[in-house]
DNA sequence: GATATAATCGGAGGTGCCTCCGTTTCCTGA
DNA sequence: TCAGGAAACGGAGGCACCTCCGATTATATC
């Protein structure tokens, strides 16, 4: 049902095309990231330096550019955690992974809305992204406790619950700070008793 | 902090605005039975023969707006319950007031949407206009069971769970038959055992 | 390089949202 | 009955949404 494969997923963009796309992209993150979900699609087609109908051929309705960006941000996030795990020790990476993540939601919150509007027309975006953060969350975690810097009796998916638990908390103003010691706290609790501390 | 009781809840209406507002949301409650809940506000403000101006002043957001019209309509439905006992066997008005539920659901479908940001935003709506829906059907049961033509043995938040089940089916084609179907059979086993049945 | 043509662009235009404020209407108290 | 003032009206205006289609441009072919 779905098409071949060979050429490309849905057929090659013609370069202004593709050039376009990216640019909207690029600057409906920023737009988002400021004004939230309700920035104007017009600004953005605007700052991209194209037509309104550009951007609408390309995205027919607000959530699936919301949707693009959002995917897109997550697999930055998710690559963070490989380029992460190359230049530091284990644990370090995790730590320092961690507390991207809560910088990420962070820059996120503005949009929850639109974001739960976009998980309930399309629940395969969430259940993707979630995968994909989860797994980037799992090598991470692996590594460590491989490596012996975190203890071994873990449970991923305490940890997972603990940063969804992030993401749905109500919206005070020292959230971050919160959220950040929340993050330190964990750590110190993966780190308790793993090989390297008993040393 | 609230203001004083005495002089009614939030100060009487001048005759022009309390007019208008009944127009409003009589047209309302019409346009968003027709077009959903995306119909047009100043279409409605056109049909009721007022300026724009003047819904916004009634109702801020047309959350207001809705939630004003579903509030209205659930008191119609409920009310509904009492004339219905008055004029039929308790059992009989319980049948036919389901039957009322299903079709009043049925209406209400292309608002599902708005409905559901509406009481995301406002629980307290969704309490409200549950408890009369369950109150007035606790009403119906009771008569219908005092009156020994329904079986006493049953628990009505079975029966609310049934409805609400009818509320969160999804939206197909012969969604309404269906509904239709279940509160007969509903009906036909509150009232399998009872003490009429047995005569 | 020139040409054909299919893909893409871009913005005018019609509609709806919401705000703001000058005008009109209702109510009260004398 | 009337005058004064508070309350309500209503629509112009500014902005955003989204569609539609003539103009433009990238690419394949010769």
């Amino acid at each position: 049902m779905k098409e071949a494969k060979p050429p490309a997923s849905t057929k090659r963009l013609r370069a202004d095309a593709s050039r376009n796309r990216e640019k909207l992209i690029g600057v409906a993150a920023i737009e988002f990231a400021e004004r939230g979900g309700s920035a104007s699609l017009e600004e953005i087609a605007r700052k991209a330096g194209v037509g309104i109908g550009t951007l609408y051929r390309h995205f027919p309705t607000r959530e699936h550019l919301v949707e693009v960006v959002y995917r897109r941000e997550v697999e930055v996030l998710c690559s963070a955690a490989d380029e992460l795990a190359q230049h530091n020790a284990p644990d370090v990476a995790l730590a320092e992974w961690m507390q991207r993540f809560v910088d990420y939601i962070a820059a996120k919150r503005g949009m929850a809305n639109s974001l739960r509007i976009l998980f309930d027309a399309n629940s395969e975006v969430f259940a993707n992204t979630s995968g994909m953060i989860a797994s980037a969350l799992q090598r991470l975690v692996d590594a460590a406790v491989a490596d012996g810097s975190v203890r071994s009796d873990i449970d991923i998916s305490d940890i997972s619950q603990a940063l969804s638990g992030i993401y749905s908390a109500p919206d005070t103003s020292d959230w971050r700070d919160r959220s950040r010691r929340l993050v330190a706290l964990l750590m110190d609790g993966l780190r308790w008793g793993s090989a390297k501390s008993r040393r």
